[in-house]
DNA sequence: CCTCATTGAGTTTTT
DNA sequence: CTCAATGAGG
């Protein structure tokens, strides 16, 4: 019976799938069949008693990866994929906290700020202080408290070094006194208390230990300290640890992803198994020769080889556009050619690095009627009218929650202004309680205090009215009962917004069927009878959890737009990758951090490997971007692709660059000049430099000895030069 | 208290 | 360019 299981996995997926208990690491390349291997292995281990379903824990990072490993392990096993442990790190520690929340130190109803969430309270805390954010800017002091979070610091136990971090190490010693209050614990905070519950807690700990027999853990090399620290308390001396990993695809290190954990899982596990999936199964030959080439020149690799029997397949394509308006043209007439040989637009991608390029590329395409779909803009929950119905939803449910009752105190507007506002913050600050109860014992006098008192009886009545309904009539009449359908009704841009609260409603009766709220659900379950409001809880987790689905789809058939990052285990027929250009791929920003182009290598390899059969390479000479034009050089990544797997549309293979005087076509720029005794610089000339090489003028003013250009060299980057003292030659 | 105008800053992203 | 955050004026 375990042989139908078993069918077509090659030896080395074979052998991972059918590992004795023991821990191991499989490094396992791109399209080599990853999701297979660990599915399957889930899949084995229960069908063969080696363990049962609730004996074992698999931890992904994103929600969609979690859904289609319990999709695919049901479609193997005739079991309720329900009570298993599979989901986020995340998703997981909230499930934990959520079990044993005395012992975490959190409220019953403890609710989870996003990003932004995080952010605002950030500033809030910041303003409390009176730190000037000019000097200190909040999302560095949201960065520093992450960090340290994620480092498993404590404000109490980061050791600061200079005024600076000792300015944001006060800021988040403030901000974990206030959310303990408020009963909020931001993404971070999730992982970090969990990690000290186990740690501090022997009982559960042990608990634990003997439960989860196995753990396996999908996208390993994107785990960061905290969670690998995490992995170690949950897995004890005993359990069995798949890592499953590929460093060639670590492109979150600037979030805190360390790739030093495969050595260190190496190591603390005493891995004597490490495991290579190098069969391709996704690309042909040409794609796939061009990304090992290009990651060869990463110095810090585990090394390994992809390698597929498809054939060789076309050349990758390289087209040289003068603009980003060429570039968006050329990519949308050869997708229309994609399309009358029979390629479906859902199987093309366009991935670029940066979301600000999305623009010119979807303007193009909307111009030629093309549909496309676009990933990362705002997403379900993260909509301003679904925020704010949600901050109803949690004051009701945590009145303590002073982000959720500041973003609402005064929407849809009720005479309540920010000098009231303040007011309000000061008292609760003198009395050292919540806004809600400081609004509450109505020590406001005058008109501020009237208006707050009917808020508060508006509150006051919704949760009166709500209690005991269930979960989609409590959203509904929360939504109706605020006033915000009402206020969006009136607005002449409301009707989307009305679409969506509607659609929250939706949610949340799906949420009821789908997310599983269940009673009776087992201990460690997400839901508390105790609590009358706990289906509601749930479904606020679920919101800050899982965002909902990026924007929605334009039409069924639609091309993908996506910055590389989010293209990240995904795989598409034909592949156009744009923005080619140094500065931008790589990113400026990454040329001068330490191992940055490593990163932006990987990312490329990324990239180049989610195609199939298809790729085209795309840059543009001069490009739109924060209002002007700039000018940068093709990306030295094209020149890592040996030339011999490429097809060269329009350009010479040699990176030189005409200035745009000399070419036939485009529209030029003005033309900006810097004038000296030696002669006249322009915008777009090619240079070089003793020093710094070669490189491209992007910007020229003066005359004579006050005559400078800036220059964006293709080693060094960007230079300013005066022209009376640098040695610049022509070409 | 609300609305309009000006100013400034601007990778990558999931949870 | 375009979004977000301040400041002046109604």
């Amino acid at each position: 019976m375990t042989s139908s299981l078993l069918d077509g996995l090659n030896p080395q997926q074979l052998e991972a799938v059918t590992l004795p208990q023991m821990s191991a690491l499989i490094l396992a390349g791109a399209g080599s069949g990853k999701t297979r291997v660990l599915t399957t292995r889930i899949a084995w281990l229960i069908q063969t008693g080696q363990v049962s379903s609730m004996g074992l824990l698999a931890v992904t990072f994103t929600n969609k990866a979690a859904r289609e490993m319990l999709t695919r392990i049901s479609a193997m096993l005739p079991i309720n994929p329900r009570g298993m442990w599979v989901g986020t790190f995340h998703g997981l520690c909230n499930r934990l906290l959520r079990a044993h929340h005395r012992d975490a130190q959190l409220p019953q109803g403890f609710q989870i700020l996003d990003s932004t969430d995080q952010l605002a309270l950030v500033k809030r805390v910041m303003r409390g202080l009176g730190v000037d954010d000019d000097k200190y800017p909040p999302r560095q002091a949201q960065w520093f408290i992450n960090g340290n979070k994620e480092a498993g610091l404590r404000a109490a136990s980061v050791e600061t070094t200079d005024d600076f971090s000792r300015r944001f190490n006060d800021v988040y010693a403030a901000y974990e006194r206030q959310c303990q209050t408020e009963g909020v614990v931001d993404f971070a905070e999730l992982l970090l208390r969990c990690h000290e519950l186990l740690q501090r807690n022997e009982v559960l700990r042990a608990h634990y230990q003997a439960r989860f027999r196995h753990i396996l853990v999908d996208e390993f090399q994107d785990t960061n300290k905290l969670q690998y620290s995490w992995l170690k308390l949950l897995a004890g001396r005993d359990a069995a640890v798949l890592a499953v990993g590929d460093d060639d695809q670590s492109i979150y290190a600037f979030r805190g992803a360390d790739i030093g954990n495969m050595a260190a899982f190496e190591r603390d596990f005493r891995i004597d198994k490490v495991i290579k999936l190098e069969q391709n199964y996704r690309s042909h030959g040409n794609i796939l020769d061009a990304a090992n080439a290009l990651i060869s020149r990463n110095r810090e690799r585990l090394g390994k080889n992809l390698w597929t029997d498809a054939g060789q397949g076309e050349p990758l394509r390289i087209y040289e556009a003068p603009t980003d308006g060429d570039e968006a043209r050329f990519i949308v007439e050869e997708s229309r050619a994609l399309h009358r040989d029979g390629i479906r637009f859902g199987e093309m991608a366009l991935l670029y690095r940066s979301n600000a390029q999305s623009r010119v590329l979807e303007h193009t395409l909307f111009s030629a009627g093309i549909s496309y779909r676009v990933y990362g803009g705002l997403r379900f929950f993260e909509r301003q009218e679904i925020k704010h119905a949600l901050a109803y939803l949690r004051l009701v449910s945590n009145p303590e929650d002073d982000g959720a009752m500041l973003r609402i105190v005064n929407f849809p507007t009720r005479g309540i202004g920010n000098r009231s506002i303040e007011q309000l913050q000061e008292a609760s600050k003198v009395r050292g309680t919540s806004l809600w109860q400081t609004a509450c014992s109505s020590s406001l006098s005058g008109k501020a205090g009237t208006s707050i008192g009917i808020f508060v009886k508006l509150i006051e009545g919704l949760k009166h009215s709500v209690t005991g309904l269930p979960l989609s009539e409590i959203v509904e009449q929360v939504v109706d009962g605020s006033g915000l359908k009402q206020h969006y009704q009136t607005e002449k841009e409301g009707t989307e917004r009305l679409e969506n609260l509607d659609e929250l409603v939706n949610a949340a009766a799906t949420f009821v069927v789908e997310d599983g709220y269940d009673p009776a659900a087992e201990r460690g379950g997400a839901v508390d009878p105790n609590d009358p409001l706990s289906a509601l809880n749930s479904f606020l987790a679920h919101a800050a959890l899982e965002a909902g689905e990026h924007q929605a789809g334009a039409g069924d058939d639609a091309m993908q737009l996506m910055t590389v990052h989010s293209a990240k285990g995904l795989e598409f027929q034909s592949v156009f990758i744009s923005g080619l250009e140094e500065g931008l791929f790589p990113h400026e920003n990454s040329i001068n951090e330490d191992n940055g182009i490593e990163e932006e290598r990987r990312l490329m390899y990324v990239a180049l490997t989610r195609a199939r059969q298809r790729l085209y390479l795309s840059y543009a000479q001069s490009r739109m971007l924060h209002g002007q034009t700039r000018y940068g050089m093709p990306s030295r990544f094209l020149d890592e692709i040996p030339e011999t797997l490429m097809k060269r549309l329009n350009s010479k293979p040699v990176s030189s660059w005409s200035s745009p005087s000399m070419r036939g076509f485009g529209s030029f720029p003005p033309v900006s000049t810097a004038t000296t005794t030696a002669g006249t610089w322009r915008i777009g000339q090619n240079v070089t430099h003793p020093k710094f090489g070669a490189g491209v003028i992007v910007n020229a003013e003066g005359r004579g000895a006050d005559a400078r250009v800036q220059v964006n060299f293709r080693d060094t980057g960007m230079k300013w030069l005066a022209l009376e003292y640098a040695k610049l030659a022509a070409g």
